[in-house]
RNA sequence: ACGACCGUAGCUCAGUUGGUUAGAGCAUCGCCUUGACAUGGCGGGGGUCGGUGGUUCAAAUCCACUCGGUCGUACCA
C-alpha cells in the first residue's frame, strides 16, 4: 500500500467494475432470491439532466445526497433503483445549436429548415449527450444505466402523446387566445415561471389624452392625463378608465377622448381597478399588452388590439379583435407609419417626442419599477394576444395540494410545503406550447376551416372523425413546454403506458431529492400529472414520490451564485482531478459573453487559486458536500473543508495500511475457531460502535447527512484512530497470544464495518481497502455475494455488545494520559521524554482498576516509574492534574520551572473559582432550589462539591510547591 | 409591501423537547519527523450566540420588537 491515498489510482476501476457486473440494477433483477415487491422496493428518480449539458456543483450536491441514499438503502437490503435520464430541455438546447450554427456558417435554424435543423440537434445530442454521464461515472453514482431514458426516446414521446390526448378528450387541455409573456427574441410563447422581473430605474411619463366631443372635466380642462411606463403602448389603448366612485371624473364615463397619434375615438368606462388615490386617477387600457388591462377588458368587453409584430417591432396595421378574440373590423388598424417595424424601444422615444410635440406630454417623471426578462433569452418579455394551449391546472391542481396536505406527500424540510401551497392554491393556467422546434410536436391537426383535431397521427384522426383526402390537415407547428414531458417522469421512465413490473415494483417512488427552484416548474407538475394517470389497484391517485427532499444551493466562498457570467464557477470534476491555474483561467474566463469581465475574472481566478487546484478525489468531494448537507440550507463553498476531508481519506488510508501491517502473516481469528481473548480496548471500541451504528441510522434516516458524517468522522478519527489504535499498540506488543488473536480480530473487523458504514459516502476508498481486509476479516471472498462491498449489509447496532464498564474505563483511562500530555504540553516536555509518574490520593478501587490500564498508560502517555502514594504521604515539588479523586504528579526533578507549574496552577484554581461562584449564585437562589426539578440541583450541588475540592487541593498544592526549596 | 429562511470562534458550519463550563473542521500559537499517517501526533488560545425587551428558577433555544443578509411573491397608471 501507499504511503498516502492516491484516489486516481482506483476509482475508475472500481466504476467500471460495479458497472460491468451489473450492481446498479435492482436486486430483484440481479438475483432470483430477492422478490419484486413494492413493499421492499426504494426508488430514487433522478431530476433528468439537460442532455447537452454538463454537470455542475449542484449537480454533484444533488447526485451525492442520492447515491449516498441509494447504496445505503441497497446494503440495508431494499430493492433499489435508481432511474437514470437525461431532459432535451427544450429552449435551451435549441439555443445551443443555433449558436452553434451561427459561429460555424453563419446560418440560422431558418436557413436550414426545420426538419434539417431537428436532425442537427439530434447529431449534437450524440456528440455532447455522452458528457454528463461520463461525469456522473466519475462521481460514483450508481444508477441503473440499462434503463437510462431521455424525454424524448421512443416510449416516452408515446407518454406524452397519450396525456396530451387524454387531457384534451377530458376537456382539461383547451386552445385560446390570450395574453402570453411572449420573448420576443426566440419569438415563443413562455410561463410565468420563465419570466424574471429585475428592479431598474426608468420613467414615468404622463400623456394628456383630448376629451372628445368638446366635453370637459369637473374642473374645466379639455383633457385626462395618463401615466405609463410604456408610452408605445398607447397606440393599443382601447379605453380609459376611472374609478366609478371619483367625483372628478365620474360624470365621464361613458363619453369618451380621441387617442392621439391615430386619432381612435375609445370610450372612458368606470372601474374600481383605477384607484383615485393613485396617479391622476386615470389609467389607459390597453387589453391586448398588459395583463391587468385584460382583466378590466374582459370585464367591459372591450376591443383588443395587438400592435406589436412577434419580434417586437411595431405593426404596420394593428390586428383588432373583439372581446372574444375575433377579429373585427369595429377600428382602422392603421398605425402611423413612421412606427411600423421599428423596435419597441425606439418606437417608445419617437412617441414620447411625438407627443411631446403635439404639446401632450404633461411630465416625465424618474420612477423605479420592475421589467420583466425572459430568463433564456435574457430581453424584456412583452404581453402579447396568441393562441396557444394551455392545460386546466386548477383541476389537477386540487389532488395535488390534498396529497400534500394529507401528509401522501412529505417534503423535507417541511417549510417547503408552504411555498408549495402558496404556488398551487393560486395556480393559473399553464401555458403549454412553445413556439420551437426542438421538443414534443402537439398532436393537433387543423383543417382549411381552422377546425382542431387531436389525435396520435393524421391517419388516425382521419379515420376517426371519417375525413377524406379532400379535407386538407395541417399539423399544429408548436412543441410542448418541456415541462411537460418532465412532468411524467417518475411514471413514463418506469414504462407507462405499458403495465410494466417496474411501474409496480416502484411506483410510488421513494424520494425525490431536488432544489427548491423548481418545485413550481417540476415538483408541483409532476404531483399533478402523476395523480391525474397512475391509480393503484383500488383506482386511487399515486403520488409520484413520498418524500421530497429540498436541497439548498451550492454558493461561491463569498455567498454568491456560481455563474458562467461571475466567473466563479467550480467544475466538480476539476476537485476531484485537479487543473492547472491556467486550464482553470481559460475554463472560467473563455468564451465569454461579457469581455469586460475577464480581466476581472482572471485577477481573481489568480488570487483565490494561485496554484491552481489539486487533486482530491471524489470520495473526499462526495464526504464534503455531504458534511455541508444540513437541512435545505445554502451552501457557500469552502476549498479547505474539500482539503480536511482529503486528508480524512488519507487517514482512513493509513489506518487500513496500519490494521494490514499488524495482521499480516498473523492469525485474527478469520476462522472463527481460534481462541481468543478480548481486551478493555477491544471491548470499548466495539461497545462505541454499536451506539456510532445506531446514530448514524437514526441521522439517515431523518435526512441529517451532515450528522451522519460528523458522527463517522468523530468515530473514526478520535476515537478508532487516535484511541484505539494507539491502545492496540502496547497489546500487540506485550500482550498474550489469545489477546493478541483478540485484538487482531477486533482491529480489522471494526475497520471492516466502519467501511461497510462509510461506504454509501465514500464509495471508492471503501471498496479498495475492504477488498483486502474481508478475508481477514471473516469473509468468505469466493462467494458472488462477497464479490463487493456495495452489496455487503449495512452493520446494525447491537445492544448486547455494549460493554458499559468498558466505557466508563476507558474515558478514566484517557482522562488520565490527557492530563500527563497536559502537564508535558504546558510544561513543553518533549513527546517521547518517559516520564515518573506518581498517583495520589486513590482509593483502593482506583488501584485496583489502574492495574487494568497500567499498560496503556505507560505506553501512551509515556510514563517510566509509576508510585502511589496516600493521602498521608508528603507530595514531591510536582506539576498536578487532577482526575476525579485522582492526583496526577510530575515530578518537577528539573524538567519542570517550578514558577510556570505555580501559574499552571493558579490559572487551574481561578477557573474552580469562578465555577464555584456561579454554583453558589444558582444554589443559593431559593427560586432554583424550589423550583428546578430535584434532580437538576441535585446535579448542581453535585457539581459544586467537587470544584470545591478540587480547589482545595490545588491550593494546598499550590502551598506546599510555593514553600519548597526556597 | 407580504412571506420564508439565515445571523453562533478569523472562515465554513452543528447545537434535538429550554437544564454541565456553547461544539466540530479549517485557520492560528507552542512542542514533536515516535515504525499507520507531517494530508501526521500532542497540547493551548480564541465566542457577552446580530441588538433590545419579555416569559422562566433557568434562554443560543420560547415570545415581541428591531437591525443586517438571502430568496420568493405581489405592486408599480
Amino acid at each position: 500500500m501507499d504511503k498516502t491515498f492516491q484516489p486516481q489510482d482506483i476509482e475508475q476501476r472500481w466504476y467500471q467494475h460495479w458497472e460491468k457486473s451489473g450492481y446498479f440494477k435492482p436486486g430483484s433483477e440481479q438475483s432470483k432470491s430477492v422478490k419484486a415487491d413494492s413493499n421492499n422496493a426504494y426508488c430514487i428518480p433522478i431530476p433528468p439532466p439537460n442532455v447537452t449539458g454538463s454537470l455542475h456543483m449542484g449537480h454533484a450536491f444533488q447526485h451525492t445526497l442520492m447515491d449516498v441514499l441509494a447504496r445505503y438503502q441497497r446494503m440495508r437490503g431494499k430493492d433499489t433503483l435508481w432511474q437514470v435520464g437525461t431532459d432535451h430541455a427544450g429552449i435551451a438546447t435549441q439555443m445551443v445549436v443555433e449558436r452553434k450554427l451561427a459561429a460555424e456558417n453563419g446560418q440560422t435554424r431558418h436557413d436550414l429548415g426545420r426538419d434539417e435543423f431537428v436532425k442537427k440537434i439530434w447529431d449534437w445530442k450524440e456528440e455532447s449527450g455522452g458528457t454528463i454521464t461520463q461525469q456522473m461515472r466519475r462521481l460514483g453514482d450508481s444508477v441503473d444505466w440499462q434503463s437510462e431514458r431521455f424525454t424524448m426516446d421512443e416510449g416516452f414521446n408515446a407518454a406524452v402523446q397519450k396525456v396530451f390526448i387524454s387531457l384534451f378528450d377530458q376537456g382539461l387541455i383547451y386552445r385560446g387566445k390570450r395574453l402570453v409573456n411572449w420573448d420576443p427574441k426566440l419569438q415563443t410563447a413562455i410561463s410565468d415561471l420563465e419570466v424574471e422581473n429585475k428592479d431598474s430605474k426608468g420613467h414615468m411619463w404622463h400623456l394628456r389624452y383630448p376629451l372628445a366631443d368638446d366635453i370637459c372635466t369637473a374642473e374645466g380642462k379639455n383633457y385626462l392625463i395618463v401615466a405609463t411606463t410604456r408610452p408605445e403602448t398607447m397606440l393599443g389603448d382601447t379605453a380609459i378608465a376611472v374609478n366609478p366612485n371619483d367625483p372628478r371624473y365620474k360624470n365621464l364615463i361613458g363619453q369618451y377622448i380621441t387617442l392621439p397619434l391615430v386619432d381612435r375615438k375609445i370610450p372612458i368606462i368606470g372601474d374600481d381597478y383605477a384607484d383615485m388615490e393613485k396617479g391622476t386617477g386615470c389609467v389607459k387600457i390597453t387589453p391586448a399588452h398588459d395583463f391587468n388591462d385584460s382583466e378590466v377588458g374582459k370585464r367591459h368587453d372591450l376591443f383588443m388590439i395587438n400592435i406589436l409584430n412577434k419580434n417586437g417591432t411595431i405593426r404596420t396595421t394593428a390586428e383588432v379583435f373583439d372581446h372574444k378574440g375575433n377579429l373585427s373590423n369595429q377600428f382602422d388598424p392603421s398605425l402611423p407609419k413612421e412606427y411600423a417595424d421599428t423596435d419597441r424601444f425606439t418606437a417608445r422615444k419617437t412617441i414620447v417626442a411625438d407627443l411631446d410635440a403635439l404639446g401632450l406630454l404633461d411630465a416625465v417623471k424618474e420612477h423605479e419599477l420592475s421589467v420583466p426578462y425572459g430568463d433564456r433569452s435574457g430581453v424584456v418579455v412583452e404581453p402579447l394576444l396568441t393562441d396557444q394551449w394551455y392545460v386546466d391546472a386548477k383541476t389537477l391542481a386540487k389532488p395535488a395540494i390534498e396529497a400534500v396536505e394529507d401528509g401522501s406527500v412529505k417534503f423535507v424540510p417541511k417549510q417547503y410545503e408552504n411555498m408549495y401551497f402558496s404556488w398551487m392554491r393560486d395556480i393559473q393556467d399553464w401555458c403549454i406550447s412553445r413556439q420551437l422546434w426542438w421538443g414534443h410536436r402537439i398532436p393537433a391537426w387543423y383543417d382549411d376551416k381552422g377546425q382542431v383535431y387531436v389525435g396520435q397521427s393524421e391517419a388516425d384522426i382521419r379515420s376517426q372523425h371519417s375525413l377524406n383526402d379532400t379535407v386538407t390537415l395541417t399539423q399544429d407547428e408548436d412543441v410542448l413546454d418541456t415541462w411537460f414531458s418532465s412532468a411524467l417522469w417518475t411514471f413514463a421512465t418506469l414504462g407507462w403506458p405499458e403495465s410494466t413490473d417496474r411501474l409496480k415494483t416502484f411506483h410510488p417512488t421513494s424520494v425525490l431529492v431536488t432544489g427548491f427552484d423548481i418545485i413550481f416548474f417540476w415538483v408541483a407538475r409532476m404531483m399533478m400529472m402523476t395523480m391525474h394517470f397512475i391509480k393503484d389497484e383500488n383506482g386511487k391517485p399515486q403520488v409520484p414520490f413520498n418524500t421530497v427532499y429540498i436541497t439548498g444551493l451550492i454558493r461561491d466562498e463569498q455567498g454568491k451564485k456560481m455563474s458562467k457570467s461571475k466567473g466563479n464557477v467550480l467544475d466538480p470534476l476539476d476537485m476531484i482531478d485537479g487543473i492547472s491555474l491556467d486550464a482553470l483561467i481559460e475554463k472560467r474566463s473563455g468564451n465569454m459573453m461579457q469581455p469586460q469581465q475577464r480581466e476581472k475574472i482572471i485577477k481573481r481566478t489568480k488570487k483565490q487559486f494561485p496554484d491552481g487546484i489539486s487533486a482530491h478525489g471524489t470520495d473526499a468531494l462526495r464526504f464534503t458536500l455531504v458534511a455541508l448537507a444540513s437541512t435545505g440550507r445554502d451552501i457557500n463553498w469552502d476549498m479547505n473543508r474539500l482539503e480536511g476531508y482529503r486528508n480524512f481519506c488519507n487517514k482512513i488510508w493509513n489506518a487500513a495500511r496500519y490494521v494490514l501491517m499488524n495482521i499480516e502473516g498473523h492469525n485474527c481469528g478469520a476462522d472463527g475457531l481460534s481462541e481468543y481473548e478480548l481486551s478493555l480496548p477491544d471491548k470499548w471500541i466495539v461497545s462505541r460502535l454499536q451506539q456510532i451504528e445506531s446514530d448514524i441510522k437514526k441521522h439517515f434516516d431523518n435526512y441529517r447527512f451532515d450528522l451522519a458524517s460528523q458522527s463517522l468522522y468523530d468515530f473514526i478519527w478520535n476515537e478508532y484512530c487516535d484511541w484505539y489504535l494507539e491502545l492496540s499498540k502496547p497489546l500487540l506488543a506485550e500482550g498474550s497470544v489469545d489477546q493478541q488473536t483478540g485484538t487482531r480480530r477486533t482491529l480489522v473487523r471494526v475497520l471492516e464495518t466502519i467501511l461497510r458504514l462509510a461506504h454509501p459516502i465514500m464509495p471508492f476508498i471503501t471498496e479498495e481497502i475492504w477488498q483486502s481486509i474481508r478475508e481477514p476479516a471473516g469473509i468468505d471472498g469466493n462467494k458472488r455475494e462477497n464479490d463487493t462491498i456495495m452489496l455487503q449489509p449495512y452493520p446494525e447496532a447491537d445492544s448486547n455488545k455494549i460493554d458499559a464498564d468498558s466505557l466508563t474505563d476507558i474515558d478514566w483511562l484517557k482522562a488520565i494520559i490527557v492530563a500527563v500530555r497536559n502537564i508535558r504540553g504546558e510544561m513543553n516536555i518533549s513527546p517521547g521524554k518517559i516520564l515518573p509518574l506518581y498517583l495520589k490520593n486513590g482509593n483502593s478501587d482506583d488501584k485496583a482498576r489502574f492495574k487494568k490500564i497500567e499498560l496503556y498508560v505507560v505506553a501512551l502517555a509515556k510514563v517510566g516509574q509509576i508510585t502511589w502514594l496516600s493521602a498521608e504521604d508528603a507530595t514531591p515539588p510536582a506539576a498536578t492534574q487532577l482526575v476525579g479523586e485522582l492526583e496526577i504528579l510530575v515530578p518537577l526533578a528539573g524538567l519542570i520551572d517550578k514558577n510556570s507549574e505555580l501559574e499552571r496552577l493558579n490559572k487551574e484554581i481561578d477557573k474552580r473559582s469562578k465555577e464555584i461562584a456561579r454554583l453558589n449564585g444558582k444554589l443559593t437562589n431559593a427560586n432554583f432550589v424550589d423550583k428546578a426539578p430535584a434532580d437538576v440541583v441535585e446535579k448542581e450541588r453535585q457539581k459544586l462539591a467537587e470544584a470545591e475540592d478540587a480547589k482545595n487541593r490545588l491550593e494546598t498544592q499550590y502551598t506546599q510547591l510555593r514553600e519548597m526549596d526556597r
